[in-house]
DNA sequence: CGCGCGATTGAGTAATTTCAAATCTAGTGG
DNA sequence: CCACTAGATTTGAAATTACTCAATCGCGCG
């Protein structure tokens, strides 16, 4: 199982089996149900999490009770409430399974270690963060320019794995349209 | 002038003077006037630049024609199309003078030296990345969550300076709202 | 004075939301 | 096999919000 992680860092910087081991020994492993959190608005955040099977979804209530979907995070992806867990804060967000999921978790000292001890691993933090941003960058790019129906679009051709996977409940709020309306737009 | 940029990287690592000159041998200054460009959309982008002095936004213009404005930059941010940048590809959108400015520029070889040569910038980078990524995803929130009117108080309380600086058509175009509603939104 | 640019205002139109009701679907137990 | 239920999805209709297009206003500058 560990192995998911390898490949992933793997395909960005070269890992000795040492190296590997050691990185490993800062992971811990945990499980989740369908529907339990990893991070509850409010509380502290201990880690970032590394998704090895499941699907997650990291949400925002706002002031009137909406819950809105920042993003999804399905195998291979990194996902944390990261401003609580950089500033070691308590969370806004709240990070919770739409499968049940396993998941590595990383500790913010854990992370401090790993970019210092092993150069590699902040080159690897550093380009996964730049993809991060990049990523970040396009989805307000495609809130500003396109409309619900053209989002909606997008995101089945960017990610058509999520269809299978989620209610359009929720693809509404990440599309950031209401349910009803997210459902007169495929006609 | 490199004394700011100094300043700016020492607020996250500590410099000697030799691994401060030769970060500044890595870059190249240069002066533009108001309306001129920095990166014009279709074509290469070769550097990254970190804004000395005056003020940028960062575009794209969709289909229809319409001018939507992804960030500003001002003094000590640094701004790209960094889509375009890292993978040397053509740019998508536009970076361009909202008043004279002087800018830093770093080509991405240059940027690859420096993260390979002092380790301490690339830690440098990785955090600039990470509030970078954080900015993104709280302004992708506010998208979500916030109508017009109380995007543009965040705004407000966020970058003041800001108002001082820009039309309000430029504003609306950060907001995405139409400039004949957000006149509307202030009464 | 008159031009040009940005900001504002007005009126009609289009898109989206809200709230309520109806429909569909998968799983459960009889 | 069927009935029943919980949850998700769809539909309807009214209300709200934002957009577009056009006209007007305000101000600085040659």
């Amino acid at each position: 199982m560990q192995e998911k992680l390898r490949n992933h860092i793997e395909q960005i910087v070269r890992l000795t089996n040492d190296e590997f081991s050691f990185i490993c020994s800062l992971f811990t492993t945990k499980e989740y149900k369908k529907n339990q959190f990893l991070i509850h608005e409010g509380e502290s955040v201990m880690y970032a999490y590394f998704v090895v099977s499941g699907l997650l979804k990291l949400t925002y209530t706002d002031g009137t009770g909406k819950e809105h979907i920042i993003s999804f995070a399905m195998e291979d992806w990194w996902e944390s409430d990261f401003p609580a867990y950089f500033t070691q804060t308590k969370a806004t967000m709240s990070l919770q399974c739409l499968e049940d999921a396993t998941v590595f978790c990383l500790s913010l000292e854990n992370y401090q270690k790993l970019c210092f001890d092993i150069p590699k691993m902040e080159s690897f933090f550093l380009k996964k963060s730049n993809l991060g941003f990049i990523g970040s960058q396009r989805r307000i790019l495609s809130l500003l320019t396109n409309n619900a129906k053209e989002r909606y679009e997008q995101l089945l051709i960017l990610y058509p794995a999520l269809f299978q996977r989620v209610s359009k409940t929720q693809l509404a709020a990440y599309l950031g349209v209401s349910r009803e309306t997210l459902s007169r737009l495929y006609s």
